[in-house]
RNA sequence: GCGAGUGUAGCUCAGUUGGUUAGAGCGCCAGUUUGUGGUACUGGAUGUCGUCGGUUCGAUUCCGAUCACUCGCCCCA
């Protein structure tokens, strides 16, 4: 094992789990066009003021997840650890709040300091969808319903579930706080110490926790659904028939909860159990304060992240690389190398992957033909040169013939149009 | 950040109760077949036994540290 080691919590994406991570971030991008999300990308680093302001500080990731570094200014600048921030900075920066709604589909690398695990790393890519503008919870219906078909799409392995639950409003959300808040403290002695720490800082996050003590103590804590306004409960109840009138199944968990500040109504995520620990494959919710927190109109949004290394490990199946066509010059004859070269870059002008065998015997070549799992064979040797001819293997029926040069896109075409008479006529 | 486990060939793993030349399967390379692949057969190469240090006559094996990964917590995608 060589020393040369990757940095902690990164990984290279070698050609063939390369072709997984693209399935998943181009089937995403493709679904999400047809909700009517068009691309857009912001860039990897911001001032760390985009994300500090805006992600909150009692968020883990702005207190310790962060990769933030000077430049040599000395501008405090940070590695994005999520989409939504740039998205938002981007939006008011670029005064797009006067071209409502808006909705963009991004894809790209996001950096967080956090220990790594199957599943978590250093350097993660995700996809993500946001809705800005849209204050009706039809919003978050087709913001919803964009990452489902998505997840339909690739055929995740296993149950994929989607759960929801709603924060309420910031009224609702703020007496709830002070009751449970109220509630915990009298039972603070059954609280685990990282639930005690929370009890100050991030409170409803202590009814996610998994200590058994902690479940015990959040069994009898009051719920969030019985400090619901009117309005809340209103948006929540149509956000569920929303889902319903689609047929996108759910299941309400009122523990779920969000890690960072921004978000109010709607909170959603979709979780395996295949992932271990996590399962979180994609996750979102409404942010309706997050624009006008960092200085922009008051706009309201929604939107989703979901992690392509988390979705690519659950790929029911890879899509095969594109069978080439493999060109062999028989012989090492300077004259056939160089007209095999010459037929080598016609073919693929024409539209056709193509390998060429640079060297080694004919039974090489026909070898790494195979193993690039070429689809046909295009064998050159003296005597097609002088007939200007070429012979034409397939590989899978091991059929074969010879035909002119001037048929010969057009017998490709055939063979891999999957034609069983492909030869005929010839 | 906390607790635990693992680290031997490109990959999956065996092994040495501390002893001189470290193994298998898969893969790779070559040959049987110098104008024909997949199957089969034959042969071959490859390791600072993660890294550094300690104990020892001697360490891949024992001890410590360190790095990486894995599992749980935390957090989240």
């Amino acid at each position: 094992m060589s020393s040369l080691q990757p940095v902690r919590g990164t990984h290279d994406l070698l050609p063939e789990e390369m072709r997984a991570f693209r399935h998943v971030v181009e089937t995403g991008r493709g679904v999400a066009a047809r909700y009517g999300f068009a691309e857009m990308a912001t860039p990897i680093f911001e001032f760390s003021g985009v994300f500090a302001r805006t992600l909150g500080d009692t968020s883990d990731i702005v207190t310790k997840e962060m990769y933030t570094f000077a430049d040599r200014k000395g501008e405090s600048l940070t590695l994005r650890p999520e989409g939504t921030a740039g998205i938002a900075r981007a939006f008011i920066s670029n005064g797009l709040a006067n071209d409502l709604p808006f909705k963009v589909f991004y894809a790209g690398p996001m950096f967080r300091y956090e220990r790594p695990q199957k599943g978590r790393q250093r350097q993660f890519h995700q996809i993500g969808v946001e809705l800005l503008g849209v204050s009706e919870p039809q919003a978050d219906v087709e913001v919803i319903a964009a990452g489902r078909h998505i997840i339909d799409a690739l055929g995740i392995k296993g149950n994929v579930t989607l759960e929801i639950n709603t924060l309420g409003d910031t009224e609702s959300r703020e007496a709830y706080r002070g009751a449970l808040v109220a509630f915990l403290s009298g039972r603070i002695a059954e609280l685990s110490a990282d639930s005690r720490e929370r009890l100050e800082r991030n409170p409803l996050r202590i009814l996610d926790s998994k200590d058994e003590g902690d479940r015990a103590v959040i069994a009898d804590a009051p719920l969030l659904g019985d400090f619901l306004n009117p309005a809340s409960r209103a948006f929540y109840d149509d956000l569920k028939n929303g889902l319903m009138d689609i047929g996108l199944d759910f299941v309400e968990n009122p523990r779920l909860v969000r890690g960072l500040d921004y978000y109010g109504h709607t909170a959603f995520e979709f979780t395996t159990d295949a992932l271990g620990a996590q399962g979180t494959v994609m996750a979102g919710g409404r942010y309706d304060g997050l624009i006008k927190t960092m200085g922009g109109p008051a706009t309201p949004g929604v939107g989703w992240a979901a992690g392509v290394e988390r979705l690519s490990m659950l790929l029911a199946e890879a899509p095969a690389a594109e069978r080439p066509v493999a060109m062999i010059p028989a012989g090492n004859d300077a004259v056939i190398r160089r007209e095999a070269t010459i037929l080598t870059e016609r073919l693929r002008r024409a539209g056709f992957c193509v390998d060429l065998a640079f060297s080694g015997n004919m039974g090489k070549r026909m070898k790494r033909a195979n193993k690039v799992a070429a689809k046909v064979a295009v064998i050159l040797g003296e005597d097609e040169r002088l007939a200007r001819a070429v012979t034409l293997r397939d590989l899978d029926s091991g059929e074969q013939t010879t035909v002119s040069l001037d048929r010969m896109e057009e017998t490709l075409r055939g063979l891999f149009a999957g034609g069983g008479d492909a030869f005929g006529g010839i």
